[in-house]
DNA sequence: ACCCCTTGATCACATAACAAGATAGCTTAC
DNA sequence: GTAAGCTATCTTGTTATGTGATCAAGGGGT
């Protein structure tokens, strides 16, 4: 049985002709005889009245309904490829704590506006977690820190945050071996690669532990912070964002430490649903007007 | 986009192996290859990842979806007509009043007890019209009281009534024109055709017009009959078999007013659905039986 | 009642699509 | 490093498909 028969027959059910069929579906009417013939030898069945009028038999009918079901499955399949649509689309995304707080809302917002139809389903994670996620289908693609080791996977840079640590007071130099043993540092819930950044500073400056708090929103971070309770380490772009709103002072890092690019990752582009596509198309939109913004605003 | 290529796919996904897929569907991996190939061309869409392990990409699952609507549908669409299973079939019969109540019954017993599945539909009214609705499809078959006329369809004799004349008394000759004149009589609704035999017969005995009274079902009329409210026209073997329940009598009619023959009509048995051929099956059944029945019985 | 027009079936032929086998290139596991 | 297993590619023979021409049948108009 062929989707092509189907077409035909339905053709045939709605026009009552062999002839009309032939000329909307752009064939012959010879064409369409010997389809519908193989059809009902196939079956066994007659699907046609040609006496008289032609009509579809009560075993045409029933099939019909069924030649309905998979030519429409057929239609809705092409047209989420080969279409403008993306209607029906499911858009899995994988994203880190940090990012999703702070950089992903404005994308979600933008691409959702301007495709409201894509079942989008947003995923959080450390990073490792979203690449085993990743490989395994789970997800469509992730947001993670740093460079994928896996090959054969589309990476693009979208983010680059340069950190800078946090305080309620004005910093010229980083605090003290001793200061940042007592201090109280302040960060995203487990698993944040912010966090870890965090880990990696006091590493540098020779402080094997120090107190991390786990906070769950970035206004209590910037607030509990701005209150003196202790540091906490961000993108400098947001705690420019926020910073009339809080009493807060930053101090840049060393390169190695403040640079964390945020890398997109999926399967290779030729692998993607035009859903997927259109989203790392709003991506890289958000994503260069972001830069624009932050280089005008920062300078 | 062929349903061959889209087995494959599944197999594909369910096997993570071209090889595998080919020797589970019986072919070659090299068709394997070519299908899947000729799919991805068509969608401009890689569907299956090959780097590593076999495993369909997050474009071949979307399609996978719509895949599984497709075969799905398709494989119901053959099992109806090549399987045994009737499930989700529909069949809707068109009967006149008399014949659903006073044969259909058993038949429909027998037939929904072998195949419970089947969603039937009783449609009920005169001859002229269950005619008309068979020719414009919106029945399967039809029972109506006499030949069709129309060329081109299945009949099949099914029920051979003897009518008699139903009265509360013995009766060993017509009732004169006289006592036809003054006399009532009960028939099933409007459009029945026993009814219209009730004034064949009086017009055969020379009487225009008389009082027909319409009652809805078999026991309402044959009680009136004994109650001595008239007479009514039905099949000799109703009437034996309630005999015993009512004080009636019954007077065999002239052989040309008495004979009415209940056909069975159809489009060509070519045309049927496996629920229409076991429908008929299950007809004929009963139809025989019965006549046996009512042959020992009425000797 | 006749003729004409339209419709679907059939046939022959050219082309395209397909399945199968062999081989090459690549990856993975030992 | 080698061997085994996998997929891509190519070739070939066969099947299936689309097309146009022709034939037979039915319906409508005169």
């Amino acid at each position: 049985m062929q989707l092509k028969s189907l077409r035909l027959l339905m053709g045939v059910a709605e026009t009552g002709s062999f002839v009309a069929t032939a000329q909307r579906l752009h064939t012959v009417q010879s064409n369409v005889t010997a389809h519908i013939k193989k059809l009902e030898d196939e079956l066994g069945v007659q699907l046609v009245n040609r006496s008289g009028h032609v009509r579809l038999t009560t075993a045409g009918m029933a099939l019909a309904e069924y030649a309905e079901r998979m030519l429409s499955a057929h239609d809705e399949a092409v047209s989420l490829f080969k279409g403008d649509k993306v209607a029906g689309s499911r858009l899995r995304i994988g994203a880190m704590e940090t990012t999703t707080a702070l950089r992903l809302p404005p994308i979600l917002a933008a691409f959702h506006g301007a495709y409201p139809e894509v079942d989008l389903q947003l995923q959080t994670g450390p990073t490792a977690s979203l690449v085993e996620r990743l490989t395994e289908g789970l997800v469509d693609c992730v947001f993670v820190a740093g460079r994928l080791d896996h090959p054969h996977y589309h990476l693009e840079k979208v983010f680059s945050e340069e950190l800078v640590l946090v305080s309620s007071t004005p910093m010229l130099a980083m605090p003290s071996t001793e200061e940042l043993l007592t201090a109280t540092f302040l960060a995203f819930r487990q698993g944040c690669s912010y966090r870890q950044r965090i880990e990696l500073l006091l590493a540098y400056c020779g402080v094997s532990a120090a107190r991390i708090f786990d906070l769950g929103s970035l206004d209590a971070m910037l607030g509990c912070v701005a209150a003196g309770m202790g540091y906490t380490v961000l993108p400098r772009t947001t705690v420019e964002a926020h910073q009339h709103r809080f009493g807060i002072h930053c101090l840049v890092l060393p390169a190695p430490i403040a640079q964390v690019d945020t890398y997109f990752a999926a399967a290779q582009p030729a692998t993607w649903t035009p859903a997927l596509a259109r989203f790392v198309d709003t991506l890289r939109q958000v994503a260069a007007s972001d830069t624009c913004r932050s280089e005008s605003g920062g300078g």
